[in-house]
DNA sequence: AACGCGGGGGC
DNA sequence: GCCCCAGCGTT
């Protein structure tokens, strides 16, 4: 073994200071203080429920998924109850919460979950992970919410807050890096009901206090400790941005053809439907084509342009 | 690693 | 009008 060199490898997990087991602490209990009440968050709420919130929040707000998460939960309030109804009709409930793939991944995963767990949500990362829709942060969230187990949920909210109070940096890279995800990993308290309590109140935290463009120092329980606030709060201004257009784009014109098949109970002549008249008919078709290659939408009759969901 | 994928509310 | 949001799957 040569002189100076490490002998512990740099991959192996690092422990959390007491600082930094303070730092949880103090976020932690401004959870309890501050924390909202959202439905899928009581206590009552079956894991399924916990998944179908799970993956409506990809990418979507909390104030627009509650209304649909109801009206979706008295409807289909297992997975086999989704699984026995089609997924045009999962679609048509998404409603106009976004990314309707998700609706179809989410009708999928219900069937997978009726043909491989007998219609149960499985509670180990890996096997949560296998599902249709269901990626490295959201099988962490159903383990720590749904089943109040051990996991790193590092998700867009998380990401900002240990990078801001741990790191000192403004906002979070476009990728998880090794060494972020190896901090994050550190910071989860040992015992499993502290690892979901301290999951929760790190979301929470960055979804009402440390947001990304206007962060709300003077009410954080980090203020006294965060890198980034000692700092002067640098690189905000600075930090790109990820706006991306949309007025005329195929993803306007998808979303608009998809509204159309939504509310129509039988097939569509899409290309001549009073309502897309202003779309070039060479987008209309291409992004139709899409729609047919990614499983969302069905060809009728090629001849006459219908189309379903 | 980069890209495509919706939609709406806050600022 | 810009900007962000409890990401995922594919290339």
């Amino acid at each position: 073994m040569m002189e100076g060199v490490p002998t512990v490898s740099r991959n192996a997990p690092m422990p959390a200071t007491t600082e930094d087991a303070s730092r949880v602490d103090a976020v932690r209990k401004w959870f309890h203080e501050a924390g909202r009440e959202l439905p899928w968050r009581d206590g009552g709420t079956s894991p399924w429920g916990v998944l179908v919130s799970e993956i409506m929040l990809q990418q979507t707000p909390v104030v627009r998924v509650e209304p649909v998460w109801h009206a979706w939960m008295e409807r289909w309030p297992t997975p086999a109850a989704l699984a026995a109804s089609t997924q045009a009709d999962a679609i048509r409930a998404w409603g106009r919460l976004g990314y309707p793939r998700r609706a179809k991944r989410l009708w999928e995963c219900a069937v997978a979950l009726v043909e491989r767990h007998d219609g149960e949500v499985p509670s180990t990362l890996e096997e949560l992970r296998t599902l249709p829709g269901i990626g490295d942060y959201t099988a962490a969230a159903v383990v720590s919410f749904a089943f109040r187990g051990r996991a790193t949920v590092l998700d867009t909210n998380v990401r900002r807050v240990i990078g801001r109070a741990w790191r000192g940096e403004a906002l979070p890279a476009a990728h998880q890096t090794v060494a972020e995800r190896a901090l994050a990993a550190s910071l989860v308290p040992q015992d499993d009901e502290g690892a979901a309590d301290w999951a929760a109140a790190s979301m929470e935290l960055g979804a009402l206090v440390c947001t990304a463009r206007v962060a709300r120092c003077d009410e954080c329980p980090l203020a006294s400790s965060c890198a980034w606030l000692a700092a002067g709060r640098p690189g905000l201004a600075e930090a790109p941005r990820r706006t991306q257009p949309w007025h005329g784009t195929d993803r306007q014109v998808r979303g608009r053809i998809m509204a159309v098949l939504r509310a129509a109970s039988s097939p569509v002549n899409v290309t001549g439907h009073a309502t897309l008249e202003d779309v070039e008919p060479g987008q209309l078709d291409r992004c139709l084509e899409g729609l047919v290659e990614d499983g969302l939408v069905t060809v009728v009759s090629a001849d006459r342009g219908t189309y379903a969901l």
